[in-house]
DNA sequence: ACAATTAGTGCGTTTATGTGCATAAATGCA
DNA sequence: TGCATTTATGCACATAAACGCACTAATTGT
């Protein structure tokens, strides 16, 4: 196979979702809460945040389909926790993706 | 130090610039043609890509800026290469940031 | 000196995304 | 049942980013 199709490949399965919920300024601020206060709702996390509820509550959206997030319903509260284990899981799929075609490097 | 400032010192530190970089298609796309074929210059990645010129040499300035490329004057060419090391250092840099967040995860 | 080639920037347009308000659905409580 | 609370979504708007065109600057070769 050529180096290209290699690299395409390996650069294909590039999680673009995860990426990107590193790179919005508001969801690193509920990462940010969720991890020093554990499982919160939407309500909690949107009263330490400057952004309307349903901007929060669409953000979480974001992350919990990206797989960051845990979520679970609890009476009329959704209660939004992080998923590290899956979290780290990525973050180091991506390590591999990235060592993999630096190893396929041409030159 | 309280939890929630442990975590906002480790996430602060986050490079957004460097998974910004991975989000953007167009950007992919020209790392795997700078990985597959070494040193290029901009029309040759222009000529593989649909973008005009100009939007290349564009992201490869935001690519270079983030520590991805380095970028060197031939005569009238710009070449530019992927630093792999950096690259590499960024990402495990990135893992690493994810790991001390999640080792003070609350519950 | 002159024409051709290449890269980068200014500028306006298009596209994508974050944002807030209003509202509906679901749930809990009196 | 009636009312408050919480979440999520539709919609419109604002902001940011990608994009293409036109132009300038720098360099090469004749």
């Amino acid at each position: 196979m050529s180096t290209e199709r290699a690299v395409a490949k390996i650069l294909n399965g590039l999680d673009t979702d995860f990426v990107k919920a590193f790179s919005e300024p508001a969801r690193v601020e509920i990462l940010k809460h969720l991890i020093a206060y554990g499982p919160s709702d939407v309500k909690t996390l949107a009263q330490r945040m400057p952004q309307d509820r349903s901007v929060i509550s669409r953000h979480l959206s974001v992350m919990h389909k990206a797989g960051l997030l845990n979520h679970r319903k609890e009476g009329r509260h959704a209660v939004y926790t992080v998923d590290g284990k899956e979290t780290l899981r990525m973050v180091e799929s991506l390590t591999q993706t990235i060592r993999k075609c630096l190893a396929l490097e041409c030159c």
